[in-house]
RNA sequence: GCGCCGGUAGCUCAGCUGGAUAGAGCAACAGCCUUCUAAGCUGUGGGUCAUAGGUUCGAAUCCUAUUCGGCGUACCA
């Protein structure tokens, strides 16, 4: 906001030195306050070109500064030519009235203009429960589709599953297996069997429903498929809940088998054999990424026939520009890695431009407590679910573990702090800092005292308060560079200072016993930090509660 | 071998497009509740930013090499 008027008058003031080319300024909070409030080094970028002393450059364009001194107290040069900027308490006091007319939705944006855009998280296969990495994807993916639509775009929340193949059918062989142990104990689990209880649990629901339909099936018997629905079904119902837990609600669940069904991946084929991007080799049809600019070509079509991953992931991006999506993000694990590549290269070579895609791609998670990683769930004795962590330590905990953290970093998730409520816990830390501003109002009331919009802003100059109406400020910007970059743990940070800020103001400032028209002004301070707390809070999908 | 991610305080991690004295939380130590929520605030100690070169007026940040850890590298998904 500030940065726009210091724009404007930056740019005029070089426009007079004869200098019209520069696009973009920099300005930036010094890490000492001495320095002002913000500072550039212009002076010191142009320097290379102009081979001239950043001083003295950046004096020449003091010169020409054409500044109101009602917002700007002082402007000087330090250290090696930056030009350091103060305003006047009594800006930021403007500033803050401003974006108090915004009320509740301070934060929402319309930078977004309705553009679609399609966020895919999640997408595991009905073959078992999720687990902690999952529980990562989802936050991730659900926070950043938060984001999306806070800056006002149109979003659809995507999920993409595969309920045939491989992975299927030895679920059916695993549900089947433990169906047939139930009569006879020695009946023998497949190979590469599925081994969680669930399987158990799953065969114990159809043997108490029909005891012996599915006893002893012959191996082309059309049962076989029952049994595989049967666990896709209740593997779904089981997820969909864990994620109703995380306050996940997905508005597209894509069926890749759709992509067979509808022609898609014939398409594919036929258009990348015509552009000359595969050839058959051995039996098998081989992509030609070779020629994409990739090490090596890979199979798309095994000498069996069937597609290998690679090919419904290609078909199911060209769909998704298809169905005028103008930004993709995938959400994966990163195990998942391998893929990208090859499909970005292909979706770019069949005209698409992949650009518009990002792949954010989330590191590993590790449960650890007391600095021992844990696998195993205490309560249950059995591999730890995120159902069971969700019901350890509360779905606002486990979201906030889940962003906290930039993506990019192996995530150690402490139960010891996570299970602990108490100020060690961060999450309580911003919820705490609402819940404040909450009783803040109930207290005023109970005094018949209420928010006056016709307050003095003015009046807000205490150190503490300027610098938690910088912070205020700041809300929508942050918003938008978390969903630029697609990193949630931005705003997280940025909440934290928001609540520093907040807490150190009610520590120095009393509110509801000043004088009137100090604790009007005040109120409407608390009134804003409690927006932006809520909003915050509200993206990043945590609770926050009116009282602690 | 090759590719991706990471190595910053005792621990877990921030550090945005290179900028002025490298930050937070926890842990340790010392203070602040007759006054609007002490799940809070204030202060102290703690760092060769993995290592070595390079680019630059200026590097935790960019480049190269090395090293350690994670993940991947299928006619598995």
């Amino acid at each position: 906001m500030e940065k726009d008027y210091l724009l404007g008058i930056f740019k005029a003031a070089l426009s007079k030195l004869g200098i019209d080319n520069i696009e973009d300024i920099t300005f930036e909070s010094p890490n000492n306050p001495e320095f002002g409030d913000i500072a550039t080094n212009i002076a010191m970028q142009m320097a290379r070109e102009l081979k001239k002393n950043p001083r003295i450059i950046a004096q020449e364009i003091i010169d020409n500064l054409d500044y109101n001194k009602d917002v700007i107290e002082r402007v000087d040069i330090a250290g090696a030519g930056f030009i350091n900027i103060k305003f006047s308490p009594v800006f930021y006091d403007v500033l803050f009235e401003k974006i108090r007319q915004s009320g509740i939705d301070y934060g929402k944006q319309k930078i977004g203009n309705g553009i679609k855009v399609n966020v895919e998280y999640v997408s595991a296969n009905p073959t078992g429960l999720l687990h902690l990495g999952h529980g990562r994807n989802a936050v991730v993916g659900d926070t950043v589709a938060n984001l999306f639509e806070w800056m006002g775009y149109d979003v659809t929340r995507e999920y993409y599953f595969n309920n045939a193949g491989n992975q299927m059918n030895n679920l059916g062989k695993s549900i089947y297996a433990r169906y047939n142990q139930i009569d006879n104990p020695d009946f023998p689990l497949p190979e590469n069997a599925y081994h969680g209880e669930y399987i158990t649990n799953i065969a114990n629901d159809l043997y108490k429903s029909s005891p012996t339909k599915y006893k002893d099936l012959e191996d082309d018997s059309p049962l076989h498929a029952e049994l595989i629905k049967a666990g896709e079904v209740w593997c779904f119902e089981k997820i969909k809940n864990t994620l109703k837990k995380l306050k996940i609600t997905q508005d597209v669940f894509y069926n890749e088998d759709s992509l067979y069904t509808e022609g898609k991946v014939d398409e594919v084929l036929k258009t990348l054999k015509e552009k000359g991007l595969s050839y058959e080799k051995d039996g098998a049809v081989w992509l030609k990424l070779s020629e994409m600019g990739l090490d090596q070509d890979r199979v798309i079509v095994k000498s069996t026939g069937e597609a290998t991953y690679r090919l419904p992931d290609i078909a199911y991006h060209i769909e998704k520009f298809k169905r005028g999506f103008d930004i993709i993000v995938d959400v994966f694990g990163a195990d998942h890695i391998a893929t990208i590549p090859d499909v970005m290269q292909t979706v770019e070579h069949l005209g698409y431009d992949k650009e518009k895609i990002s792949v954010l791609i989330h590191q590993f998670v590790t449960l650890t407590e007391n600095g021992k990683q844990v696998k195993m769930s205490k309560r249950t004795g059995k591999s730890y679910t995120l159902d069971d962590l969700l019901d350890e330590v509360g779905e606002d905990v486990v979201r906030f573990f889940f962003i906290m953290r930039s993506i990019s970093t192996h995530l150690e998730f402490d139960l010891a702090i996570a299970k602990e409520q108490s100020d060690k816990n961060p999450v309580f830390y911003l919820q705490y800092a609402h819940a404040r501003a909450c009783s803040i109002f109930s207290k005023a009331n109970e005094q018949g005292v209420s928010l006056n919009n016709d307050y003095n802003y003015k009046l807000l100059t205490d150190e503490a308060e300027v610098n938690l109406i910088k912070q205020l400020i700041k809300f929508p910007e942050l918003i938008s560079i978390s969903c630029d970059k697609r990193e949630a743990h931005i705003l997280t940070e940025y909440l934290k200072e928001v609540a520093s800020a907040f807490h150190k103001f009610f520590h120095n400032c009393r509110i509801l016993d000043s004088e009137q028209d100090i604790r009007d002004a005040r109120l409407q301070l608390v009134e804003m930090t409690r927006i932006v707390m809520k909003n915050g809070l509200t993206i990043l999908g945590i609770n926050a509660p009116e009282k602690m």
